[in-house]
RNA sequence: GGGGGUGUAGCUCAGUUGGUUAGAGCGCCGGCCUGUCACGCUGGAGGUCGCGGGUUCGAGUCCCGUCACUCCCGCCA
C-alpha cells in the first residue's frame, strides 16, 4: 500500500465498492453527530465523504481535528444508504469508512473560512494567499490559467511559431512606462532594467531570420494598477512575424484567440473570424472609446449639422462659440419609461460633468421631451431618418467641445445599456481597432508626441512623414478588443532607419538621440531587416475574461496588491546595508 | 499626484434624531445528538467601534485631521 494515498478524492465511485483505498487531503468540512462523524476530505481533484462512528477506536482522535488539517484516511469504500446519496457531488454515491487515520499536518484556527465562497477583504486574502487558493473558485482559476497557457502554446507551435526566451535583465528604455531597475554589482552606479515587453528582442529575432517568434513573456511596468491591470508584472503572449502585412497578422492570430476562447468558454456565442475591423476615428465616433464593448447594441451618431440650423440655443451656442459637436444615441422602446428614469439619468449626467442629458421621445407619431419643441418638423423628420427612430423609441443628446464630446457620448452609451439591461453577457465580441494616429498633441507640453508605439510603421512611409501634417498621419498600429477589454496592442514595425529617424525627428528627437537610445535595433536594421509586425495579447486578461472574473488579481496565483506590495512575502522590503554596500549604493530618501 | 467608496468581534455585517452594559450569523472553546452533506440543539469566551484631535452633560453615530483597503482619473510607447 502506498504511503499517503492510492487514489484521488474525485475518483472513488461505485466501482470501488468493497475495495480498500487510501485518500489524502484537507479536512474540508465536518458534520459531527456525536456518535457519528462525517468528514468531507478534499484534495486538488475533488471531495469524498469519509465516515466513522463511536465504535471505532480512533473516533475521538478524528473528532478533534480542526478544519484544514491534512490527513490520510484508509478504509473500505461502500455505497451510501440509498436515501442519503448526494447527487450534487461526483463521489456522492459512495463514502469511505475510516479504518486507519494518519495526521500529516495540524491546522491552526483559520483567519477566514476556506469552505465557503463569501467575499473577504483582499489584503487578508493576499496575506494568506496559500489558503485563499484552496478555495474552489480561486483554485479553479489558476488551473484554468495553466490550461489556457498550454493551449496557446500548442496553437502557436502548430502555426509555425518558435518559442524563444529573451532576457529579464536588460536595458532601461527611455520611452514608455517607468522601468523597474536592478543595480549592477560589477558596474558601480549602473542599472539593469526589467523589460516592459520584449519589444526590441523580438524585432531582433526577426532580423535574425526566425520568421515567427512567440513567448509567454513576463513584462514589468512600474505603473499604478486598475481592476484589469496588475501592478508590477504581467504576462503576454508576445509574438512577431516576418514578411507580413497587418492583415496577415490578423489572419494568423484570429484562429488562435477564437480557438482558445471556444475551447475554454462556457458562453454561447464567440464572434467568428475575421473579427470586425474598426478604424480608430470611427470607434471614437460610434462607441466613444477605442475599446468598444460590442455586446452593447447602441451606437452614437453625429448630429452637429442638424442642430446647427436649429433654435436650441443651449446647443447652437456651444457649436458656434466653442466649435462644439452634437452626438446622439438612439434607444428603442425607451419612451415607455417613467419620468423618474429620465430624471435619474439627468442627475447622473450632471455628476459626470455634463449640463444634463437631453432627449427626444417618439410615441404615437408625436415627438416629446424638453428639446423637441426647438426643432422644426423637417429637422425632426431628418433626426428620425439619421437615427432610424421607430415608434416608442428615443434619442439622447450630448453636446460638448470636440475634445470631450466623444468620451461623454461613450459613457452615456455605456450607462444607457446598463440601465436598460441591453448587454448580452453570454457572448464574447472581438474586434480590431485599426489606424491609430501616429502622433498626438500634448496639451501640457504643447509638443507633438508619439501617441502609441514609436516603432510602428507610419502609413504612407517616408513620403507621408515628409508631406503630411503629423497629426493626420496614421500608423499601422492596432488593438484587439474583447467585450470592452483591450487584449493586445500591436503594429507593423518600422524597419527602415531613415523612416525611423524622420519619425523620431517629428517627435523632437535628434538623430543622435535615436542613435544613442536605440543603437541595438538601429544597428541591426542596417544589415538587412525583413518587414515585420506582431502583437502581444495579455494572458491575464484572456484568463480573466474566460473565468468571468471582474478583477485581474483573481487569475494570478500570487498577485501584488494595489500598492504593488506582496503582503505574504513582505516585498518590497528594506535591504541589509552590507548588501547595499556590495552594490555601491547608499540610500538617501528624498522627501516626497 | 487627484477624486469617490469602505473601515464596528478571527470573518461577514446590523447598529434609529447623539442617550443605559455595542448586537446577529459564521468561526473558536464546551455540552447533547448514529445518516449528515452550509447537519441540528445548547452554553461560553471574544470589542481601544482604523488612529488622533474637536464639539457635547454624553460620540460607533456630528466636525477636522490622518492611516489602511478598494474603485476610478492621471499614468500605462
Amino acid at each position: 500500500m502506498h504511503e499517503y494515498r492510492t487514489c484521488n478524492c474525485n475518483a472513488v465511485n461505485g466501482n470501488y465498492c468493497g475495495k480498500t483505498v487510501k485518500l489524502a487531503g484537507w479536512i474540508h468540512r465536518k458534520r459531527d453527530h456525536g456518535n457519528l462523524l462525517f468528514i468531507d476530505l478534499r484534495d486538488h481533484f475533488g471531495i469524498t465523504q469519509c465516515v466513522t462512528d463511536v465504535s471505532s477506536p480512533i473516533f475521538k482522535d478524528i473528532e478533534q481535528l480542526r478544519l484544514e488539517s491534512v490527513v490520510s484516511f484508509s478504509g473500505e469504500i461502500r455505497f451510501r444508504p440509498e436515501d442519503t446519496v448526494n447527487p450534487n457531488m461526483p463521489t456522492g454515491e459512495v463514502e469511505l469508512v475510516i479504518v486507519e487515520a494518519k495526521l500529516l499536518s495540524l491546522a491552526a484556527t483559520l483567519p477566514f473560512s476556506v469552505n465557503t465562497e463569501s467575499a473577504y477583504p483582499e489584503d487578508i486574502r493576499l496575506k494568506y494567499r496559500f489558503l485563499d487558493l484552496r478555495r474552489e473558485s480561486a483554485h479553479r482559476n489558476i488551473a484554468l490559467r495553466s490550461q489556457v497557457v498550454t493551449s496557446l502554446r500548442r496553437r502557436m507551435q502548430e502555426a509555425g511559431f518558435l518559442e524563444v526566451q529573451t532576457p529579464i535583465l536588460t536595458a532601461s528604455s527611455p520611452e514608455g512606462a517607468r522601468d523597474y531597475l536592478v543595480p549592477s554589482r560589477i558596474h558601480p552606479g549602473k542599472f539593469y532594467a526589467l523589460p516592459q515587453a520584449p519589444q526590441m528582442f523580438k524585432q531582433l529575432l526577426m532580423v535574425a531570420g526566425f520568421d515567427r517568434y512567440f513567448q509567454i513573456a513576463p513584462c514589468f511596468r512600474d505603473e499604478d494598477s486598475r481592476a484589469e491591470r496588475s501592478p508590477g508584472e504581467f504576462y503576454q503572449l508576445d509574438l512577431e512575424m516576418a514578411f507580413v502585412t497587418q492583415e496577415d497578422v490578423f489572419a494568423t492570430i484570429e484562429p488562435v484567440l477564437h480557438g482558445v476562447f471556444a475551447e475554454f468558454s462556457s458562453k454561447s456565442t464567440i464572434s467568428s473570424y475575421p473579427f470586425q475591423r474598426i478604424p480608430y476615428d470611427e470607434s471614437l465616433l460610434r462607441y466613444g472609446t477605442d475599446k468598444p464593448d460590442l455586446r452593447n447594441p447602441l451606437k452614437i451618431v453625429d448630429l452637429t449639422e442638424l442642430f446647427k440650423k436649429g433654435s436650441f440655443d443651449a446647443f447652437t451656442s456651444i457649436i458656434n462659440n466653442e466649435g462644439g459637436l452634437v452626438r446622439g444615441i438612439k434607444v428603442d422602446h425607451v419612451a415607455e419609461k417613467s419620468r423618474s428614469f429620465f430624471d435619474k439619468l439627468n442627475e447622473w449626467a450632471q455628476n459626470e460633468g455634463m449640463p444634463g442629458l437631453g432627449h427626444i421621445l417618439f410615441k404615437n407619431n408625436e415627438f416629446k421631451g424638453p428639446i423637441a419643441k426647438f426643432l422644426s418638423g423637417d429637422q425632426l423628420k431628418e433626426l428620425s431618418a439619421i437615427t432610424k427612430l421607430a415608434d416608442s423609441g428615443g434619442v439622447f443628446f450630448i453636446c460638448s467641445k470636440p475634445k470631450t464630446v466623444w468620451r461623454l457620448a461613450g459613457i452615456v452609451r455605456t450607462k444607457l445599456a446598463q440601465e436598460l439591461d441591453l448587454i448580452d453577457t453570454d457572448r464574447f465580441e472581438f474586434c480590431w481597432i485599426t489606424d491609430f494616429p501616429m502622433y498626438e498633441f500634448n496639451e501640457d507640453t504643447k509638443k507633438i508626441e508619439f501617441s502609441h508605439n514609436p516603432f510602428s510603421m507610419p502609413q504612407g512611409g517616408l513620403e507621408a512623414l515628409n508631406s503630411s501634417a503629423p497629426l493626420q498621419i496614421k500608423a499601422y498600429q492596432y488593438d484587439i478588443v474583447c467585450n470592452g477589454v483591450e487584449l493586445s496592442s500591436g503594429a507593423i514595425r518600422n524597419h527602415l532607419p531613415e523612416v525611423m529617424f524622420k519619425a523620431f525627428a517629428i517627435a523632437g528627437y535628434s538623430k543622435e538621440d535615436v542613435e544613442k537610445n536605440f543603437a541595438g535595433m538601429l544597428n541591426a536594421f542596417k544589415y538587412g531587416a525583413p518587414p515585420h509586425g506582431g502583437c502581444a495579447p495579455g494572458i491575464d486578461r484572456i484568463v480573466m475574461l474566460l473565468a468571468n472574473e471582474p478583477n485581474i488579481r483573481e487569475v494570478i496565483a500570487f498577485p501584488f496588491n494595489q500598492q504593488a506590495q506582496d503582503l505574504m512575502m513582505n516585498a518590497p522590503a528594506e535591504i541589509d546595508p552590507a548588501r547595499l554596500k556590495e552594490l555601491h549604493i547608499k540610500t538617501v530618501l528624498l522627501s516626497k
